[in-house]
DNA sequence: CATATTTTCTTGTATTTTGATAATTTTAGT
DNA sequence: ACTAAAATTATCAAAATACAAGAAAATATG
């Protein structure tokens, strides 16, 4: 254990479920000395990556809330995503969630979100939690976009049922990739159901999806060409305004060098 | 630079000013040389702290907002704030913002915060902005709390106009604490009237401030019992739920060990 | 106050990091 | 598609530092 994964092991035990720890239980599950541990735990409390909490337990640090502040505003995808999704929410013809949602590593990640006042439900995608890839409108609208190899190594990971499953898999992407959208129903929620279209930026290296999840009991199909017509159009406005912020900060940097 | 400060600093050069570097100026500003600022900011992107952008810039990488999901649903003083924070909103004669706060480092941090629907303007008080600590009641009612050589550590790095200033500032410091409230207006925000009241909890370190923002124009000297009447409770009742959250964790941890 | 627990300190040794340079890959402009 | 520039990775010996283990100190607990 070497470099930054010797920190980064250590942050990455503190989980929802487990959400504090001492140095000993550290220096257990790492099988690392806790003299060891102690040094390091110390380390990243003066960074305040991490801060002690009662009995000899710590817990992680408010850093992680100071530099997600950052991210809210300086991200593109966000700063980009977030103005549109409320509007998207009040186009939509029934009660919805909204998310703007991400790669990250070989899951995906929402990163913004807006819930109509009155929908009752809750989805799985929150902001910060990690989601599976293969399954859920939006993921799939994100890996719908992506090819070759990289999809190859994307879906290392995964495990299907059986080569069949496989297959169907392939087909279910290959299609909805000609249609322009995602369409599921309780792979992820059961009682909900998603639409979802992919947001791309190649120079950014963005690959993320906008989507409208909304309760199957709400839903009837002639609400589905609005449903489509509404992400289409916002997706390409958020592409277009990822754009701009681009520029803006090409400009930001010409300007202050 | 050694241990975690070498990845440290470089995170803490991405702020809301400037939210992109690429390695060579970095480099620069580290006086750091770029084969090694290279090869920490390859093991920052691997772990997801940084990610790559356009143009050979790197920006904060989406672990920061992972984490912060984890504090949201886990640190006791988030936890047990949150809830109250609607409550004591709607409580409110007139129209406020309503802040939870804490002690990051020597500066302040908003931690959670609720917005009547109708405020029109906005405290500089957010999710994860520092602030001052000798400006503003929710900042003053968090160190109203602390005495001896804590109080001077922490101000240290405060400076006052002059030793008048300074006098004034204390003996505030000492009357507010015997009324047990905060009460300041446009020391941080012009038009902005704001009271607070201390959380703390020593078992678990927590040293925070509950606050309600007004519009000063809405403000009327009537309202003012009521206001403290309100933060009072909802502070007691938070310190509770505190405890409550506490005994919570511990049962787990004896529970599973 | 005594005891148990947590945390820091100490030290020689093993490991890792560093930084100058070279090599390679990627990007951008014809 | 070609080329020049820029960005990134690889190499390696010297320097720095992290490590383990136990002792010591500080802190919490009853």
């Amino acid at each position: 254990m070497s470099g930054f994964t010797r920190y980064n092991k250590i942050l990455n035990l503190f989980s929802e479920q487990r959400s504090s720890w001492t140095v000993l239980e550290i220096s257990d599950e790492l099988k690392t000395p806790s003299s060891t541990i102690y040094r390091i735990v110390r380390e990243l409390v003066l960074a305040e990556f991490l801060e002690s909490a009662a009995g000899a337990y710590f817990r992680l640090g408010p850093a992680f809330i100071k530099f997600n502040r950052i991210i809210n505003l300086s991200d593109p995808l966000v700063r980009a995503g977030q103005p549109f999704l409320k509007k998207l929410a009040n186009e939509n013809p029934i009660e919805s969630v909204n998310v703007l949602a991400r790669l990250y590593g070989n899951k995906v990640m929402c990163v913004a979100d807006y819930k109509t006042p009155f929908f009752k439900n809750n989805t799985s995608y929150q902001k910060g939690k990690l989601m599976p890839l293969i399954y859920g409108a939006t993921s799939r609208a994100i890996i719908m976009k992506i090819v070759g190899k990289s999809l190859e190594d994307l879906l290392k990971q995964e495990t299907f049922y059986d080569d069949n499953d496989k297959d169907t898999f392939f087909k279910n992407l290959k299609n909805d990739n000609k249609k322009g959208y995602c369409k599921t129903e309780g792979q992820v929620d059961k009682g909900l159901i998603g639409f979802a279209v992919p947001i791309n930026n190649k120079k950014l290296g963005i690959e993320a999806s906008l989507s409208s999840i909304f309760n199957s009991s709400d839903f009837l199909p002639e609400h589905e060409p609005i449903i489509y017509a509404n992400l289409t159009s916002y997706s390409l406005l958020i592409e277009r305004y990822i754009n701009q912020i681009f520029d803006d900060i090409q400009n930001y940097h010409q300007i202050s060098s």
